[in-house]
DNA sequence: GTTCTAGAAC
DNA sequence: GTTCTAGAAC
């Protein structure tokens, strides 16, 4: 067979499955649904109780990144009232055990995205090394390192106080479009590499003082 | 959320 | 020529 045709036909087998992999049509929901999956799926959880789930992070942007999420459905931010306080309080609690379980030297942000990809609410426990082959462009660089990342304990202030969140999604969305630069001192860089290859030279301990290095 | 790739940037 | 990014995916 020719070398043409085996790769016209192996582009045409991928295009037929990302199609159905990607359909909002099949009973599983599709991508965007892909947290409930996990959530309902033993072999990604790594800890649980009455009102919440963790599981690990399918694509981790660090060496430890997990997801806390309610069992209770809540689509998003907007939806949070007063009353889901002592839920978000439990969910830090927990992302903080979870973290200092994991690693007890390196700093951890808790946190959620503005404007996230997936369905339901999750809170991402993510150490600050981000160093992860999983990490590969300015959306998921500027997510965890703009204030696009809102962190849980802001967001729980903010509900404590007016009783909701509110953010304009096209404004958090310009977040993602932001310079790339270094969370710790807070140099510009023109590319994902040459911000990877500088954030590996910081140290991201706990007590470390970051304004030395 | 990821994958893939055209073409921009170097 | 190679690296890297950014947008489509129906």
């Amino acid at each position: 067979m020719k070398k043409l045709k085996v790769d016209q036909t192996t582009t045409l087998l991928y295009q037929v499955i990302m199609k159905a992999m990607n359909s909002s049509s099949r009973p599983t929901g599709g991508w965007s649904q892909g947290l409930l999956a996990a959530m309902n799926n033993p072999e990604v959880v790594i800890d649980s109780d009455d009102q919440l789930v963790v599981i690990k992070d399918k694509y981790p942007k660090a060496l430890f990144h997990f997801l806390v999420l309610p069992k209770r459905n809540i689509p998003n931010l907007k939806s949070l009232t007063q009353k889901d306080l002592e839920l978000l309080k439990h969910i830090h609690k927990k992302g903080e055990e979870i973290a200092n379980r994991a690693n007890k030297e390196l700093r951890f942000r808790l946190g959620y995205h503005a404007v996230p990809s997936m369905s339901h609410l999750h809170m991402h426990v993510i150490s600050q090394d981000f160093n992860s082959p999983c990490l590969k462009n300015k959306k998921h660089w500027n997510s965890f390192n703009t204030h696009y990342f809102i962190d849980s304990v802001d967001l729980i202030r903010e509900i404590e106080k007016t009783g909701h969140w509110k953010s304009d999604q096209a404004e958090m969305n310009a977040f993602l479009k932001k310079d790339l630069r270094c969370h710790v001192c807070k140099e510009v860089f023109q590319t994902i590499p040459s911000l990877k290859a500088h954030i590996s030279l910081h140290d991201v301990t706990k007590h470390h003082d970051s304004s030395s290095s």
